[in-house]
DNA sequence: ATAAAATTGTGACAGTCAGTCATATGATAG
DNA sequence: CTATCATATGACTGACTGTCACAATTTTAT
């Protein structure tokens, strides 16, 4: 948990170890940064920083809240627009994501993030997700999709759906960031793959 | 790399060194797994340590394999009576994996082991994989499946199915190793993701 | 059997790290 | 002017990893 200390500070003092996060984040992998090297780039003793933050899992958080806040309005956009296609919305979404790919620098920071973020962490999307939740006519993303033209309707169904193209984007902004693929091909074959779930893998008999 | 040194050392020798290593993963998470706790318990030194692996990563790589090992011939059988059905074999996948769970020590070890590998991270999934590609006769798991009753037969397709139908299984063995979910449940729910993907999720028109 | 060479074993050591804590400094209020 | 509270500091502890010079052992050659 980030302290409200830190949010008590001077704001000069607070960009200055934001931006010293960053610059540690895009230089090493989640795993290898080290609260000695920040600490040293933003002119902070040690004390202080643990007065700020209790650990790294801090310094995440910040990082993933600054992305957030980055794209959070088109995100917030694109459902508005999207019809309640859930289908259409989940491109949309990776394409959000994916203009980050275009500033070298947030390229860097969200590799060295992705990279080593645990398997099932909730990352972006859930934080968006939760984010979300605190807008006072939403509760949850899946609110947003119109299930007339779905084949199922139920709740059961709703979550199963989204869980898979989640699944899927999440798989898809990994190979981007994280392996490097080119984003083109992969948001190919992330089309490529919604359009199976879409209308389904096996013929109609 | 594990070292040729390891595999010389005689079997009494190795297998406490694997033994110690199971304790280690069976305690604590890969992340703060202590080489300096194994070599204590293995009752060898440090610098044999070194002479035998690079780092950790070969001690996640001697578990995964034993875990391999375990399940290879069951895997093989169930690729060989699904008569070629990818979802009945996905499903069955999951089968095998669970077992491990009724193991409470088993369990513990792939709780750890899943807990902090990397998202994108080819885990035992893909490393059965490579291990099939040793095989004579197969090259990928995906010439086993019989694509006559797919809607999409190219390569490319089989290709975007499969990696679909893993990403689904890769989330549901999670989450009932690392997140602890009821094993019955998430059965339900992925058998549930299957039949939409098989399906398709949109009703025909 | 003996010497030389290759392999394996050893633990002290250097360098790094995270998190703590007693103490210092500064600000605010009575 | 002093008491209280918030913030700042860096030395310190204990733990960690990877290395290296040297010791012991095994293998090979003579």
């Amino acid at each position: 948990m980030i302290k409200k200390t830190f949010y008590n500070l001077p704001e000069e003092k607070r960009q200055r170890i934001i931006e010293a996060v960053m610059k540690e984040f895009s230089g090493s992998s989640a795993d290898k940064v080290s609260i000695n090297r920040i600490i040293k780039i933003a002119d902070i003793s040690r004390g202080s920083f643990y007065q700020y933050f209790d650990d790294k899992v801090d310094l995440v958080e910040i990082l993933i809240g600054t992305f957030a806040d980055m794209s959070i309005d088109r995100i917030y956009q694109a459902l508005q627009s999207s019809n309640g296609d859930i289908f259409y919305t989940y491109i949309r979404l990776f394409d959000i994501i994916t203009e980050f790919e275009k500033d070298e620098s947030q390229r860097l920071i969200l590799k060295n993030l992705l990279k080593n973020i645990k398997a099932n962490d909730s990352l972006i999307l859930d934080y968006l997700t939760n984010r979300f939740k605190g807008f006072e006519k939403l509760q949850k993303i899946e609110e947003y999709f119109n299930r007339d033209i779905l084949k199922y309707k139920d709740d059961y169904d709703v979550k199963c759906l989204t869980q898979i193209l989640t699944q899927i984007l999440k798989n898809s902004i990994f190979n981007v960031f994280v392996s490097g693929k080119d984003c083109g091909k992969v948001r190919e074959s992330y089309i490529r793959k919604i359009e199976i779930i879409k209308s389904g893998a096996i013929i109609k008999e």
